[in-house]
RNA sequence: GGCCCCAUCGUUUAGCGGCCUAGGACGGCGCCCUUUCACGGCGUUAACACGGGUUCGAAUCCCGUUGGGGCUACCA
């Protein structure tokens, strides 16, 4: 123990809790007093950001926006003139009239304000967008299940969790199997696996059920069927028969790009063409009609985008088998869920124009009556500028659950990809995320999965475990290895109880543990040496260790503990011998470990026992002919 | 090609027109603690992509350039 307390590891402080900083407060000491500058800015910075964060806006608003008419410009156009995003229901204090513009509230900062000007927005304006901001908020997490999870995935999946649970809203998970050729149940098990071991709970979906089950898109298609007839109807689609190939072919015609794509061409067929198409043994795709007009939407991360008119055209909702697509199902799945916020990855940007121009159709229909927001999440980088791509073992969920990250971990360096509590902690427990988790603070640029720092913040949770959960989590990695097997026998557990903390606060993963537990659960006589252990042994090795065994077995059985191993050491092998302690314990390590790095010795040996270590020393040293 | 998105240390992030001589964390480096390795402590390294505007004042607002990325499927 050091004479001098030390302050407690960064971990474990209490958010308010900062060293000193001697070095800076004695630069900055000509200025504003002994130095505080540096606080007081950090200070000032965190004032903010807790107003910023503060669940009721009571200030004026006039205070820190931009001013009145074009906040309620924006407000008209979004059609959400309801309280502050962060207001629950009513709660005293929060009627405050017009809110404030844009979810971060910087003013004219918001990006693509500009296209607004052009007053593009009347095609918009007349379908309402979600106004949703407290427990009304529903949100979702619709993967696909093709192969293992990715860490990207999970992170759109932890940030709507954390959305829901912040706002009090409902988190659903669904999932989107409408590919047979590329869907496997494997993953969809895993998908379930992930959830549940993150601790990403559903209020509603695939393993809870819920009002608008089935949550399983394979098991839609009626649900589908029914909507696909009601918008034929109402005539929001059309037959086309054109392949992709025809309508290349077309482009090249008419001297265009062929990469234009399709122009609307077949929007008035007539029943004789349709009947020509039919009798050729052709069948239709349905494509959606497309309003004219620009489309945009205020993206919660990133603020207003335009799309303008002709960026895209009508697109095939259901192929001409009558199976229905994604850009089909996923939308008329949220708004038959009542979803009132879509944050997903960003690759699914360019698609939300199209998105949009169903929804009106949807409301049209009155399947619906508004418009989800949307928020789109920066991708997740790998190595390099490119996307983590799924065959990286580091874009693998499972594979940083096999090395030993533990939840906590795992879902605390996730949520740094992109998102930050405060300016000056990055480890934080899970409900500390929710309370101050909004998507509005998400960063729009991307992230790169930095695995060094992941392992890192895994290491300062693992060292918040309380030890006996510690021990309990470290056994199915013990397992693993083979050093044990279920059920532990009294034995195993004694010496793991015992020796778990010795570990728990010098490694980052509880994969590291068996190699630092291994020894103790391995009979001395099979013990094996490792190479650089071994190559580490002074010449007098065998020396150290005779010493060291005589000294040992003076010890009473019943005074075998680890401050009288200690003494009784130090006196023989340092102040008898002459040694320097690096020199003296390295051989006792490897006798006792086989390894060149181990949890400290004397701790061990006194979990070893007196007779196990001193065989184990005796036996390097007869492995040791000169 | 068309459309869209993005741009602060190596990485991630703070930054919301003056608290910036740009802060934190990870990484790197050095020192301390120490029976090893860690943990921990202390210090250090290192960034506003570029060019124009707007402004008394710009990392911050606007425009452009450059550079990255995505979409452009009868996959999801």
């Amino acid at each position: 123990m050091p004479a001098v307390p030390r302050p407690p590891p960064r971990a474990l402080r209490p958010p308010g809790f900062r060293a000193p900083h001697r070095l800076r407060d004695r630069q900055r000491g000509g200025r504003a007093g002994p130095g505080r500058g540096g606080d007081r800015r950090r200070d000032a910075a965190d004032a903010r950001r807790r107003i910023r964060r503060r669940p009721c806006r009571d200030r004026d608003p006039a205070d820190d926006r931009p001013g009145p008419a074009h906040g309620a410009r924006r407000d008209r156009i979004r059609g959400d003139p309801g309280p502050g995003p962060r207001c629950d229901p009513a709660p005293a204090g929060c009627a405050r009239g017009p809110r404030p513009v844009g979810p971060r509230f910087r003013g004219p900062r918001r990006r693509g304000e500009r296209r607004v000007e052009s007053g593009v927005m009347s095609e918009t304006s007349s379908y309402p967008v979600s106004t949703a901001t407290g427990s009304d908020v529903r949100v979702r997490f619709c993967p696909s299940p093709t192969g293992t999870p990715h860490v990207g995935l999970i992170r759109t999946a932890l940030f709507n969790w954390a959305y829901a649970r912040h706002t009090g809203g409902k988190f659903i998970f669904r999932v989107e199997d409408t590919d047979p050729a590329r869907d496997t149940e494997e993953s969809y098990l895993q998908l379930l696996d992930a959830l549940r071991w993150l601790r990403l709970d559903s209020d509603e979906g695939v393993d809870v059920g819920g009002p608008h089950a089935p949550y399983r898109q394979s098991q839609r298609y009626d649900i589908y069927r029914d909507v696909i007839e009601q918008l034929k109807v109402s005539g929001h689609l059309y037959e086309s028969f054109a392949s992709g190939e025809e309508i290349e072919l077309r482009n090249v015609s008419l001297g265009r790009d062929p990469k234009t794509g399709y122009d609307n061409f077949e929007r008035n067929l007539t029943e004789e063409q349709k009947a020509a198409y039919r009798a050729e043994g052709r069948k239709p795709a349905l494509r959606l009609k497309v309003p004219g007009g620009d489309t945009s939407f205020d993206d919660l991360v990133r603020g207003e985008i335009t799309f303008p008119a002709g960026s895209f055209s009508d697109f095939v909702l259901v192929r001409p088998n009558g199976h229905p697509l994604y850009p089909f199902v996923n939308p008329v799945d949220d708004a038959l869920m009542g979803v009132t916020h879509v944050l997903r990855g960003e690759d699914l940007l360019s698609s939300t124009p199209r998105q949009i121009a169903l929804y009106h159709a949807l409301i049209d229909i009155g399947l619906t009556t508004f418009i989800p927001r949307f928020g789109h999440l920066p991708y997740v980088m790998g190595e390099g500028n490119k996307k983590l791509s799924k065959r990286d073992p580091e874009s693998n969920l499972f594979h940083h659950r096999a090395r030993g990250f533990i939840p906590e971990g795992l879902v605390n360096y996730l949520s740094l990809l992109g998102w930050s509590l405060a300016s000056d902690r990055d480890i934080f427990s899970i409900d500390e995320m929710i309370a101050a988790f909004d998507v509005a603070d998400v960063l729009p640029n991307p992230a790169r999965f930095d695995l060094k720092k992941a392992e890192s913040i895994n290491g300062d949770h693992i060292r918040l475990l309380d030890p006996a959960d510690f021990a309990k989590r470290v056994v199915p990695y013990l397992v693993a290895a083979g050093d044990i097997s279920e059920p532990l026998s009294a034995e195993e557990q004694a010496i793991l109880t015992a020796a778990a903390p010795l570990v728990q606060e010098r490694i980052a993963l509880l994969g590291e543990a068996p190699g630092m537990l291994g020894f103790l659960f391995t009979a001395g006589d099979v013990l094996e040496y490792q190479a650089d252990a071994l190559k580490s042994l002074p010449a007098n090795a065998r020396e150290i260790l005779a010493a060291s065994s005589a000294a040992l077995l003076d010890i009473p059985e019943t005074d075998w503990n680890t401050d009288r191993v200690h003494t009784t050491l130090t006196e023989t092998l340092i102040d008898g011998l002459g040694l320097k302690p690096r020199v003296a314990f390295g051989p006792l390590r490897v006798a006792v470990s086989g390894r060149r790095v181990s949890p400290p010795l004397f701790e061990s040996m006194e979990i070893l026992g007196k007779t196990e270590s001193v065989a184990r020393l005796a036996r390097l040293a007869s492995t040791l002919v000169d």
